[in-house]
Formats: structure tokens, sequence, C-alpha cells
DNA sequence: GAAGAGGGCTAAAACGATTTAGTTATCTTT
DNA sequence: AAAGATAACTAAATCGTTTTAGCCCTCTTC
């Protein structure tokens, strides 16, 4: 059985293929089609069955309600969550939304923003990773809107980002450590080689320095990238038995950091808050329940895909006008979450 | 700057579009193109930035090297480990995936499908919702194969699938209880509206009677489907503080029914597994950090996506042959992984 | 030197929609 | 009754590919 097309209701109907158009896109009104010839057309379309070709419309218009989504990895809650938002933001307006994942890494991302323009989605909104910003510059000049979300290029104001305050987060993560006494603060964190991350380090320092508290590079730990479960474990176990052993607060800059150091952490009989108070940014379901809770500064997750979403769907209508009021990152407050292991 | 199209490299590099088509898709050999011919149009393809349209393709060869997969929720682990492991394995057969939640919903579950079949994606795996067999009937019928992955319908042995084997599962579940001494096992489930989901009742039924236990109908919570987190979380409690007070162990039958049980447990101050032994169908990442540890019946997540993209591949290239070989469920062994939990 | 074979390419139809510019018939208007 | 307006449609181009059929040229071969 075929899929019927738009000529095989306009035969069967006995009218045009335009004809045809026009009721199935409510511009039979506009057109002058007649009461009689509508319903003919709605009739035969419902009895076959008639799902338009979102290729061939497609093709025609230059439009395909589609918008690419690329995270880093989508089985990670915090992505998982992302997607979602924008999933069910993106119906509001209509719209459908493919997700893919780059798992970090620069290559796939470029594979992937290829394969969706291949696909023609009509715009983009990405976690980029390094070295993608020509990339997304060439997305741009073909009239794609694109925007970020989670990470940003500082030195690319043209390209729109949503994402969370960084600094503001991680300091008044800090400030919260040092009000409850903790005076010698551990961190680990992962490679800061993009934006995000350094602002999240630049804040643990500054705040270090405006409480006049030495800067002990020991006291950071960075758990290298790409690393598979079992070695990132015993990276952190490792600074915890190490050149961290002293500390007495411990804050982890990543949601799997956090749960590689609950994780280091019960391996090694570390008491929490007892030996070694714990903060993690962003949340995740598992803090929520350990004994004990962790607390953690949560990422506005939702409002970010809104954000996100609202920027892109205005940008999305506004294509052809090149110059957009409002470009500079939207930060979005963190909020910070006080468990048990403080 | 507009997209590159072939017949711009066509008109750039002096020959006919159908020359450029034969080049770009490895047929010049086979179309006697010349080798000074075909590397003139792959320098001229590359400097230009050509990337086919793949709307045009489709729409021209009715294949779009596409699958689209329905899961329930992507943004549950084990969805998104699921989503992860099919996608992988769709790109080595050189396929796309396009994903999407049900929400569990027949409503939504009816539009997902719709929407890809307007997108003409290629084929389609499935975790259905109920009622959902006559859909996916003329989605075969229409020529477009599916494949169902973690549940199925039983009387619809001509729609295949590939899912954990249920009833073995919570069998060794059970059987690996009473080998502990437990006597009195409560279950906690959803709603068995679902084939997969019966099976899983009846094995915990049928493993009670082989062992001449009474089969008591309040030992079995049913937490409605649906429910906000609070108000699953409020009828977990109540069952163990109420009809399940006095079970020595504690079967839950989901992932999320399982995390509600510990949340429950710590809430209600029920220590693990002095007052109850917990064990749980599927694993999930808290499950193995949480102190104790909980013993899971672990579903072999990678092969079942992996099967399913086999079948559904298979199906694929013999597509318009009507009879395939197997088409009974195939059944895939779970893992019982002991922790501390019992 | 005519027929046939092959080499090297191209024209044009087709996929399924949308959209612009008509066309035809009927109705006003003067 | 001629001109213009309007109502109710339709023809055909177009989007960017793929693919079939065929064209033209040169070389063999007898």
């Amino acid at each position: 059985m075929k899929k019927v097309s738009i000529s095989d209701i306009a035969r069967k109907a006995g009218v045009s293929v335009s004809t045809v158009s026009f009721v199935m896109n409510d511009k039979a009104v506009k057109m002058r089609i007649s009461r009689e010839v509508i319903e003919k057309v709605e009739n035969v379309a419902r009895e076959m069955g008639y799902r338009p070709n979102q290729l061939a419309r497609g093709l025609r218009t230059g439009k395909t309600k589609t918008i690419g989504l690329i995270v880093e990895n989508i089985s990670n809650a915090f992505f998982a969550a992302m997607a979602k938002t924008i999933e069910d933001e993106a119906k509001k307006y209509d719209y459908k939304v493919v997700y893919c994942s780059t798992d970090n890494d620069e290559t796939k991302a470029r594979e992937l923003i290829s394969m969706l323009s291949q696909r023609q989605v009509d715009g983009y909104i990405i976690t980029p990773t390094l070295n993608l910003a020509e990339e997304i510059r060439r997305l741009q000049a073909e009239n794609k809107p694109v925007v970020l979300i989670d990470r940003y290029f500082p030195e690319h104001e043209e390209i729109p980002s949503v994402l969370v305050d960084n600094y503001a987060g991680v300091a008044e993560g800090m400030e919260f450590l040092f009000a409850k006494g903790y005076q010698n603060i551990g961190l680990v964190t992962i490679e800061a080689d993009m934006a995000h991350m350094h602002d999240r380090l630049q804040a643990y320092y500054d705040t270090l320095r405006k409480h006049d508290m030495p800067q002990d590079r020991r006291l950071v730990k960075q758990v290298p990238y790409g690393y598979v479960h079992e070695a990132a474990l015993e990276e952190v176990e490792d600074f915890l038995t190490g050149d961290g052993k002293d500390c007495d607060a411990l804050f982890f800059l990543t949601n799997y950091l956090g749960v590689l150091g609950i994780e280091a952490a019960k391996k090694l009989n570390i008491r929490i808050p007892t030996d070694k108070a714990f903060l993690c940014f962003d949340d995740n379901d598992i803090f929520r329940l350990y004994t004990p809770t962790i607390s953690v500064i949560r990422q506005p997750i939702c409002e970010i895909g809104q954000q996100a979403m609202a920027a892109l769907i205005e940008r999305l209508r506004h294509t052809g006008t090149e110059t957009l009021p409002e470009n500079a990152p939207i930060k979005l407050a963190a909020e910070l979450v006080p468990r048990e292991s403080i």
C-alpha cells in the first residue's frame, strides 16, 4: 500500500492539485474556493488518510519546521532534562527537534552540524565544543539562526548564548563554605578549555583572594577529559588521599565529578561532612537521595531551555534582519541548595 | 549566502547536472565519466563547500537514511542509555536516528508516529503504549519496518520485538530472595496494563506458588501511572507503613519505583536490609552508589539495542519480502546483580 | 566505407509539495 | 451590449536531487 499524495486526492476529488493544496493549507477561503469543493476535498483527504510529505514541503518552502539540538551527551541527566524542556518548548511554537550528542568531540560536532545542515533544519541550539565558532559562523552566514546553551564564546558576541551565571554561582558556593567556617577548600574540575569552566575556576580563585586566603594550585585537581569511569575515579581517589588530603571541604565543578566524588569517598571511608564537606555544581537525583544529601549549586535548566528557545524563535521570525538587539550572553542566576553535606 | 546546489557546481564546472550527480555518488566510473571531469567536479564541489540536500535526495529516492526511535521518556536513564546504543549502532549502518518520547501517552504516541511518517523515516524502533498495534500495522502496510523494544504485543506476532525476559528475570530475583531466607516478600509495581509488566507480575505469583507461599494481594502495591513525584512517593510510603509493614523484603518492578523506594525508606527510617531487603528490576547509577548498594536485576540494554537495530536493518534490506523468518519476541536474559541490600 | 561497438557525456522526467500567474465563466455597471 | 469586475478554479514553474534513455563521436572490423 503506497502513501497517498496530493495528486491522488486531486484525481479522486476531480479537482486540480493546486486546489487541494489550498484547502490543505487553509488558504481555500483566500483563494475563493467554494464551500462544496472545500468539503469534498477535505472528505476525500480524510478518507484516503492523507499526510503531507514533509520532505517535498520542505524542499519547496525551504522551511522544515525542525530545529537541531546538539548537546554533549544526551544520556547525561543535565542534558537529558534540557532536551526534554526544549522539545516541549519547541512544540509550543510548532517545531520538532532532532537531537544528537557530540561526546565533547570537536570532529563529531562538526559532522553533526553538517548532517543537520544537510537535513535543512531551520535553526540550531548548540552546546559547543572547542573551536566550533567558525563552523557556527558559517551557519549564520547561511541565514540559519543559532543559539548556544551551557557554553559560549566570549570573543564571539555575534553568536547569542544562554547559560547559567557560572562565576556568580561558584562565588556564592564559596561564600557559603566560608560562612560555614571551612578554611581549606579543594576544587575538583575538568580541563578549563572552554569559557564556562574558566569562569567557574576564576570565581574560586577570586573568592579565595577576596578572603585573603592562599591560592594553592595543589588544591585544584583537574580530571582529564575522556577518561573511562574507572580511570577518572582513580584520579579523584588519588587526589583525596594525596594533595587534597587535608582539605576540610571539596567543591566539585560538575555533576559527574560530584558523583565520582561520592563514589571515591565511599570507597575511602571518608565521612561527609565530618571529614570533608561536599559541594557540587549542578544537581542530580543521586545528590538528593544520598546519605548524607549533597549540597549543590543548581542550574535553572528549564529557564535556560525556555530562553534559548525564545531567542531562537525570535531569530527565526526575523530572519534576514542581520542586526539583532541583544546578543551578549544571557546569564541566568544559579541557586544554592544547602543539604546535609555541609 | 545561499547554499550551493548541484546545478551551481554543474555551471561552474561546465558540465551537466547528471554528471555532477554521478560523481558525487561514486557512480562516475560506472557511467564512464573521464578522470579529468571527475577531478574537476570534485574540486569545484570541494571549493564551493557542496553538501547534498537530503530533502531533495529523500524525495527522489524514497529513502531518508533515517530511523525513528520512540521511547517512553528520553530523560529516564534506561531509555537514555538505550537511545545512545541505538544511535551508535545506527551509525554503523549509516543511518541517523531521530528520537521522541511518548510519556506513555497513547495519543502522543500516535502523533509521533504520524509526524515521523510525514518526515518519511525509513523504519521505526518503538517502545509501544497500549492500543498502538493498529497504528503500527498501518506502518507495516506502507512497507515501513517496525521493531518493538522493551514491550510487545503477545497477540501480534507479525510485529517483531526485542526485550528482556521479564518473567525469567523476576523469577530469578524471587528465587534469590527465597534462597536468602526471606519469607514475606512485598511487590511494588505499576499498572500491569501491558504484557511486559504482566509477565513480571505473573512471575512473582508463580514463584510464590511454586514455593507453596500464600499469594496475598495486599502485599502487591500498584502505584498509579501519571502521578507526580510527590504523590507517587506518598503512595510508596503509605504501603511501607501500611500493608507492606511486615514484609521482610521488597521487590520493585521498575527502576523509578526503586528510587521512590529508597527515598521513602530514607524518610521513614527503614533500615536496608535489616528491616527490609530491597531488590529492584533494572539498574541505575543511584543503586550502585547508595548506602547500602541496591541489588538489581539488570537488563541487557546494549544487547537489546543492538538486536533491535540488527532486526530492523535486516527488514530494511528485504523490504518487499513480506514474510520474514523469525518473528516471535526475542527475549534476552536478565542478570541478577547482588549487592548489599539483600 | 558501412555497420557496429563502445566511450563520454547530457536531457529530461520524476519525486510531492507550494505558489504565481493565468483562464474561463458569470455578474455588474453604464 | 460592451467593458470591467469578480468568483472559482487550474497550469505550470519550482525546489534539488536521481536515474533512464539517448545522443554524438571515434574506433574497429569486415
